[in-house]
DNA sequence: GCGTTCTCTTGAACGAGTCAAGAACTGGGC
DNA sequence: GCCCAGTTCTTGACTCGTTCAAGAGAACGC
C-alpha cells in the first residue's frame, strides 16, 4: 500500500495536478482493488467529506487514460477498478457472487496468448476472464457469498 | 444458415413455444452475428412489422438461457449476440471500430485455460477476448472504419 | 374447441454513466 | 506571498440500455 507521498509522486509522473480528491480515489483504488464507482464514491467521501460523484468519475477516466489505474468490467457487472497496472494480469470472477480476484500471467506482457490465425487483426492484447465459484459459494451453493472486494484470494496461474 | 423449420425445431427441442417475435429474433440473431440489440430489433421489425422492443429482451433472455444464443459484452459496448454455442470459441475485438470476429478456441470445450493456482476457485470457463485493431483500422488509423456486424472476417485460432 | 399457461404489448421506471455551465482550486511565474 | 491562467470540481439535468409490472393475446395439450 503506497502512502500518500507515493500517490502524489505518481500523480506528478503522470502530469497530473495533485487534487484531494484524486488522491482519495487513487488511494480507494488501492485500498480496495475490483470495488465498483459507486463503493469508490462512497470510499472517497469517508476520506473528505463529501466529493461528487462526477468528480469520481472524472478522475477515474483520467486516472485510467493516465495508466495509473485499470478500469475491468465484467459480464453482468459494472465497471470496477484496480491499481494493479502493468503486468497484464488476469481475472477470476464468481458466478454467484461476483468476487474478482487477481491471477498472474505467466508472460506478464501482453499480448501474453495470441490466435494462430487472426484474419487481419493486430492483436495487443489477450484478455482472460476465468469464470467459475469462489471457495465460498461452491461450498455453500444454498446461500451466496458477499462479494470479496479486496481480492484477497488472488494467486497466480496460467497463462 | 438454418431456415424456419430449423429455428423452429430448435425452439421446441429446447421446450420453448414458437412464436414469430421468437423465430424472427433467432433469425436474426444467425443472420448478423454479434449485432446488439437495437439492430436485433430493428431486424426483427423489419421481418415482423412491428414488434416491442420488450419482446425482444425478453425472447434474448429466454434463448440466452435456453442456451440457443449467447449473449457477449466486450468492455465498452453494449450487450451482443451471436447462435454460434457450445463451441467455447473466442473473440478479437477492434479497440477503433468494435468490430467483433470469432476465433475457434483449440480445444473447443470449456475451460480451455485453466489457471494453475486458482485460489479455491471452480474454474468452468476461460473467457478470451483478444484485444487489437481489425484489418481496415489498421491500414486506415484516420478514419474508423464502420463495424463489421457479420464478424466475416473470423478465423480459427490458438486457444 | 377449450382452458391453462406462457408470451407479448404497453408504459413506466431504474441505474450507470455522460454532458454542460459555472464556481473553485492548483500550480507556476512574478 | 500574490496573482492569473488553466485545470478541476460541483450541481443538475440528461441519455442510454435495460428491467419491472400488469393486463391482453397467442400457443399448446387435452
Amino acid at each position: 500500500m503506497p502512502d500518500a507521498a507515493d500517490l502524489e509522486r505518481a500523480l506528478r509522473a503522470a502530469g497530473l495536478r495533485v487534487t484531494r480528491p484524486r488522491l482519495a480515489v487513487l488511494d480507494a483504488v488501492h485500498a480496495h482493488p475490483h470495488v465498483d464507482t459507486e463503493a469508490l464514491i462512497g470510499a472517497a467521501r469517508a476520506r473528505l467529506g463529501a466529493v461528487s460523484h462526477q468528480a469520481v468519475y472524472d478522475v477515474l477516466r483520467v486516472l485510467t487514460d493516465t495508466g495509473l489505474v485499470r478500469r475491468i468490467q465484467p459480464q453482468g457487472s459494472v465497471a470496477r477498478y484496480e491499481a494493479r497496472v502493468g503486468d497484464n494480469h488476469h481475472h477470476l470472477v464468481c458466478r454467484s457472487c461476483g468476487a474478482i480476484s487477481d491471477v498472474d500471467c505467466a508472460t506478464g506482457q501482453a499480448p501474453c496468448l495470441t490466435p494462430s490465425v487472426d484474419g487481419g487483426f493486430l492483436v495487443d492484447e489477450a484478455e482472460v476472464v476465468y469464470w467459475g465459484r469462489c471457495r465460498s459459494c461452491a461450498t455453500a451453493r444454498t446461500a451466496p457469498a458477499p462479494p470479496d472486494p479486496d481480492g484477497s484470494t488472488a494467486q497466480r496461474g496460467t497463462p
